[in-house]
DNA sequence: TGCATAGTTGAATAGTTGTTCAAGTGTTCG
DNA sequence: CGAACACTTGAACAACTATTCAACTATGCA
């Protein structure tokens, strides 16, 4: 016979859990820095940046892809703040927007590595 | 006229920037982990349990999802070692696999709570 | 033994996402 | 101006993925 809706098992665990979740906005703008990371392309994109700028051509050259494959994922990484870019003549050229990003990777290459 | 399928408008910046991108296996295991991160609903389930083991019912409860939702995830999660468990009867508890996943979040939140 | 509880699993479905292709913008240079 | 270059954009398609539902296993208890 259940009273509520929910019931839970152990309440205490339930509760002390709940207070490590944030709220959610927070949530979702994490969720959605992973998921940046999480695609191979972008992953790659993003390590080729880690240490220079370079244009949408040389990327595409880089990883193979095309130049409308790659243009695609930089606006995404764009608005997600992951990476910035000048304008220069005919050239765009794109760079990491923040030192967190390379952070991230470094870490989750200890993860993959390690074990 | 082009002499190669590829061409590069900065060759020198490519090439330092193809030294930056890791071998295959890393790059796939990377962007894998990123990806359990990058589900909210995963992301969820990480968080709660970052201070405490749960079972299965508890994690459900605590963020509205069914059993069978929840046992979904923590399946992938397991063979990505997110996450391990112990059995005690009919129960599992889960608990964090690594403490880099922790981290990771810790570094991810500094990302999107900073502008 | 029988029944409830706790969780797992497989199939199906609906939604999301990455790439491609074709067409477009804006800039440089002769 | 006109052609070439360096992207950008929108639509379409294929592939992937998260949840649901129903059926199943396994344990505990009366």
């Amino acid at each position: 016979m259940k009273m509520e809706a929910v019931s839970f098992v152990h309440k205490d665990k339930a509760s002390a859990a709940r207070k490590s979740i944030h709220d959610s906005d927070t949530l979702i703008g994490l969720s959605e820095t992973f998921k940046m990371l999480g695609d191979i392309t972008r992953l790659k994109i993003s390590l080729a940046l880690s240490r220079q700028e370079l244009c949408v051509g040389d990327i595409a050259g880089l990883l193979g892809l095309t130049d409308s494959a790659v243009s695609h994922q930089l606006r995404i990484m764009k608005t997600m703040r992951l990476v910035k870019y000048r304008k220069d003549g005919k050239m765009t050229y794109y760079m990491l927007d923040d030192e967190h990003i390379e952070q991230l990777i470094r870490l989750g290459v200890r993860h993959v590595q390690e074990d």
